[in-house]
Order: structure tokens, then sequence, then C-alpha cells
DNA sequence: AAGTGGTCTAGACCACGTT
DNA sequence: ACGTGGTCTAGACCACTTT
């Protein structure tokens, strides 16, 4: 009988040790990813609790990212995302006519797909203007898409490329070629010479989190990417992430 | 009068509404960082609702990361962390006898502080083990050790050494000399050749969480480095950081 | 029709902080 | 003592999903 553990006179409030519990069985795959919670109504009747208090217990978890609600179906324990690994050398792994994406997919042998968003001109916004050496109302090739790996959305990015580079070439095309817009430049003479990189962790705003389809209380890895060949920055690539799909690596020579 | 904003024949539901006014104000500013906002029994006034649902809609604010509650005083704009930025090079700029964390602290110019936690003999974690190529069951020398930027907690830090080179040596205590843990091998003859980094972003635990004073719905940033000297790697440390703290940096050649 | 979650109310008692 | 937030109850009505 579940209510034995319960202890209403504990310092830990009444719905906070359901949560525990819940928490616990989750922990421990009783409760399997995908797997339906006790309904609202037997844990007022387990526990002996108002559904206020259930309801509460119910949303410390959803706070942690472990379950989430489907009106009319139940409470479910959330999937977990497949992870995907980004080296710090997938830029020197970019070989063969195939984009960087492509390449660390297959390393990591997913299904995965491209969804492309917008490609065209547009206005470019004040943090890329900056990195680009380029005025605030500049214009400039945006290219917007969103990535997916077993048919989940995790990651979500938007390229802005100076127009001198990009207009009237296939890097303002839905399909830049074999290699990617990178090769593109290449083709175009630019020799690349490195790839700053600027990480950040919050919580997505509302659009993103839309766009990536996260529950609530889901962070995201905010990465911007700054390429420089022959001197020059030629694109800025603002990309944000499902943080539970992603691990980062980065190898820094001591000298 | 506040409650002639509130519909409630609209799609949205009243405690949604009651959130998005709330959250106007403070993205207008109107609640600076720090400011109070109004309580809950002037909310229940004002827009003529139940406390339950004003309380829900605070609770939205709480899970956005944008409000804290102190019991006893009232609800609070949450101050935002001082941003500290580290730079990929920020090994190869420990010099003059400083440990990373200062040359970086002082690159920022920022007020901060260390509270050692504990140093001393203790078992290797598991993650760890297999990076430092130790057996499950191994002892090594941990360092803990939590960061503070003006006042606040920013970041956790625990490292693992292996016995062998840290057993007996200023690196097993408190104080371990100009130029940190680092140096202290150098002076054995390890040559540094590369850090590896692992990051990820995710929410933090119950224990994280209160060793950083973090609120509910604030992401933590998580870097495991691995610094490899003389061909073997000499330290692991784990590092958790309130995200909201942090800008990473990294630069990668292209070839 | 029955079961599930989503929203909302009116009230109660307790604990913390300030005056 | 008073105002603040923290927890909890018993009930209501609605919307969505499944049978």
């Amino acid at each position: 009988m579940p209510s034995s553990r319960i202890d209403p006179a504990s310092d830990r409030s009444v719905y906070r040790q359901i949560a525990d519990i819940l928490r616990g069985k989750i922990e421990s795959r009783e409760l399997p990813p995908g797997g339906q919670l006790p309904s609202e109504s037997s844990i007022v009747a387990d526990y002996e609790v108002s559904r206020v208090t259930a309801r509460r217990a119910l949303s410390v978890l959803v706070t942690e990212g472990l379950v989430t609600a489907e009106h009319g179906r139940g409470w479910f324990v959330r999937r977990q995302p497949p992870v995907r690994r980004l080296s710090s050398d997938r830029f020197a792994r970019r070989k063969e006519g195939k984009a960087a994406f492509t390449v660390d997919m297959e390393a990591n042998k997913r299904a995965f797909a491209v969804d492309v968003l917008y490609i065209g001109r547009g206005a470019v916004p004040a943090g890329a203007a900056e990195k680009l050496g380029l005025d605030a109302d500049a214009e400039v090739i945006i290219r917007r898409r969103r990535y997916l790996a077993e048919g989940q959305p995790i990651e979500y990015a938007t390229s802005y490329i100076p127009l001198d580079i990009a207009d009237g070439t296939p890097i303002a095309e839905p399909n830049s070629g074999p290699g990617g817009i990178y090769a593109r430049m290449e083709d175009q003479g630019f020799v690349f010479e490195r790839y700053d990189e600027e990480i950040t962790a919050r919580m997505p705003s509302e659009e993103e989190a839309r766009i990536l389809t996260l529950p609530v209380a889901t962070p995201v890895l905010h990465l911007v990417r700054t390429a420089v060949a022959s001197g020059r920055p030629v694109e800025v690539c603002d990309t944000v992430m499902d943080a539970a799909a992603f691990v980062l690596f980065y190898s820094l020579p001591a000298r």
C-alpha cells in the first residue's frame, strides 16, 4: 500500500514525498521512458491526498523535465532524445563532398533529416552584424533550417553570410551542392583559417520551444560560430540545440 | 485598474494572462531586477481571482526563471549573476604563478572568492576512473571547491588526480602553491599536451541547486575536462556552472 | 459514456520576517 | 501582531481521448 510511505508529519511536504516516490520509480526504470504514470485519481486514492496535492507532485517532476501530461490520455515519462556528439574536429573531417552535419550524423550512426525553413535575403541581426563587420542595417543571405534525429527536432540553426560572398551563388539556394556552403566558399578561393565558437545555456524562448517541440523546463545550448577564411569572417551560424540531445567536445592544445 | 486587462472568456487561461502582464512589467523594467512583485493578496484583489490562481501565475514565472519567492518577505524579480567569459586559451595564459581561475577572473575584472569544500583521498567516480585509466575501486586525491563571483556562487568543481601523482605533495593540500596544481605537476616533470573538454547542459540536481543556491528552473553547464600531460591523463576536473553566469569561448583551427 | 487532464474557487492552518 | 509566502482540502466545471 503506497500510502504507508507517506508521512504527513514529516518535514518534507506531502507533495514532495509523492514526487520523490515517483521519481524513484522513473530512475529505477520501474516506470520506463514513454511509460504511463498512475493517473491523478489513482494518486488521490493511493496516497489519500487531494487532487491539488497529487497534481503538485506531478508538477515537480514536470519542472525537473522527467514527465509530461497528455490531455485526456494521462501522464508519461519523457523519452530522452538520441544524443549527438559534436567533436571539435567536425570541420576538419568535412571531406568527400559532405557537409559537416552529414559527416557528424554518420559518425554517430543516426537517422537524420533537415527541414529548410528559409533561405534568402534578409536583415542581419545586431550580434551577427558586429561579428561579420557589417553595418547594422546591412542585408545578408540567411539560411535557416531545422535538424531532426530519428524524427525528433534537436537543432535550429541560422546562418548569416555577407551578400558579396553568397548572393547569386549556390550558397543562396536551398541545395548548395556537394560539401555544403563551405565548399562553395572554397570554390571562390577562400581558405578557411578557424572557427570561433561561443557557447551558452539557457531556457528557451517560447518560439524556440515551439520549433524544437521542447516541453517546459528543458534547457537549450546556444552556440554561435564565426567562420573565418582568408582573413575575414565569412559566416556567422547561430545554433539553438535541445540540450538533452547534445554533448560538445573540444580538444585544446596546451601550448 | 489591472483587472480590466483580464478576460475570463479568453482562450488563454486567467493565470497565463496574469503571468503575461507581470512578465511584461519585468521585461519593460517597470519591475527591475531585485524589485518586489505585488503580493499574492494584492493580485487576488486586483485581478479578482482566487489565491491558487494568483500563485499559479507566479509559478509560471518561476519556471521561466524570472522570479523567486522569499518566505515571509514577498516575490522578487531575479537578479542576473555577473557573466564570466571562459576563453579556450585560459590555460595557455596560465602564467606568472597564477592558477587559471585567477587569471581568468582578473581578465574579467571581477571580485571573486573560492570556498574549499573538501581536499583529500576518496573513491574515484566511474566516469573519472575511465578517463584516468584507473580501476573502478581506485582511490584518488579529490579537490572539491566552490567559486563565487561578487558574492554569488557560480561554479562547483571537483578534481580527481591519481594518487601516484598527488599523494603526499602540495596537490593534496588546500593550498597547492603558486600556479596551482598544474604548476606542481610541471615541477614533477610533466609536460602538458592538451585539455579535452566535454560540455553538456541540463537541469541541476537538488544537491547542485543547493550548493550553487540556484532557484528552480535554472540550467547548469556541465564541463568535464581531462588534462593530458606527458602522454597520460593526469587530472579529471568535473565542473558544474550556473549557466546564466558563463559564456564559453573556443577557437578551432580549420586544419 | 467513462476516464483523463486543465482550470478555478473558497477556505483553512502553518511558518517565516518585520515591526 | 501583522503581513508575507507554503501547504493542503473538497469541490466544481470544462476539454480531450478512448471505448
